[in-house]
DNA sequence: TTTCTTGCAAACGATTTGCACTTTG
DNA sequence: CAAAGTGCAAATCGTTTGCAAGAAA
């Protein structure tokens, strides 16, 4: 795979994945992935729908879920199924990060480990070849802590 | 957390969750627990729905669907969901696991990594206190990455 | 010109909900 | 006997699908 490092290499590669796939290359498809660069980091299928409604570029929620779908073939977008949250994506960027999830908030943080990248990058699993992997901590943060204790409430919603 | 080393020590934990909770312990939500430790790993609703009609213990979807998320809550169950797949569950053992995914014929495998576990023990985040994760791997099992190579086939179901 | 892609609306499937009935505490 | 839990069927919601119309190649 080659390097995701800006904007123009995610659309050279979304070009030549549809290049091997025989696929068409649709404005919309292009739109699509050039509103997904957008993102700082997590979107939803809404999310992404509104921002391209912003943009003026209306495309059908089926030629969205279509091309999100093609995105993470082609390994350009990654999805995550946080407990209790709506399916969010996320674009492939060059630096793998692990995600601390609260339930009782509900808020997603990244959190780059240098040492567990390289632990991962090092491991060999017998008959598997990895392709790409996600650590999912699931807790409570601080802000959530706090709360909790400070008037042994209940959390916001329990996932 | 106490000890899950057996099925007893399950249904005691259960019991003191819904004491704590103020909640009723009412005989299909054991009936439920029992049977969700039965399984020898990863179960669906739909699979636990039949082991209940084969234990000729009849329990409406709704309540199946509150218990287990009763169930989750009270961590005696992992929710997992899996690139693809239909949701997950498996009662959350004493020894933590990892995850391999593959991504052309969704078989899911349990890896016991020693090194990870103990990393992750050690692990502290910033402003977060961990309850639990998950490591999901996701790539190619050698039986397809065989049937792919031999005869440059596309994967049975892109995930 | 042929096949792929799109948009729309209808269909789908897993999960949730409303409500009358039942059971626990 | 009051409150909580259950079963059932209908409702919901995110996602998928079928099909006619439009656009790449």
């Amino acid at each position: 795979m080659s390097e995701l490092t800006n904007r123009e290499a995610y659309i050279k590669q979304f070009d030549l994945f549809l290049d091997k796939k025989k696929m068409r290359k649709t404005p919309e498809r292009f739109a699509i992935l050039r509103r997904v660069l957008m993102f700082p980091s997590h979107f939803t299928i809404e999310s992404l729908m509104e921002s391209m409604e912003q943009g003026s570029f209306h495309v059908s929620r089926a030629t969205l879920y279509n091309t999100i779908q093609l995105l993470v073939e082609a390994q350009l977008v990654r999805r995550h199924v946080f407990e209790g949250l709506q399916v969010q994506y996320e674009k492939a960027g060059a630096t793998p990060h692990s995600h601390l999830i609260c339930t009782s908030c509900g808020k997603v943080k990244e959190v780059r480990d240098a040492n567990f990248i390289a632990y991962m990058n090092a491991r060999k699993f017998t008959a598997f070849t990895t392709n790409f992997y996600s650590l999912y901590v699931y807790g409570t943060c601080s802000t959530c802590a706090r709360r909790m204790k400070k008037r042994k409430a209940t959390p916001n919603k329990e996932v």
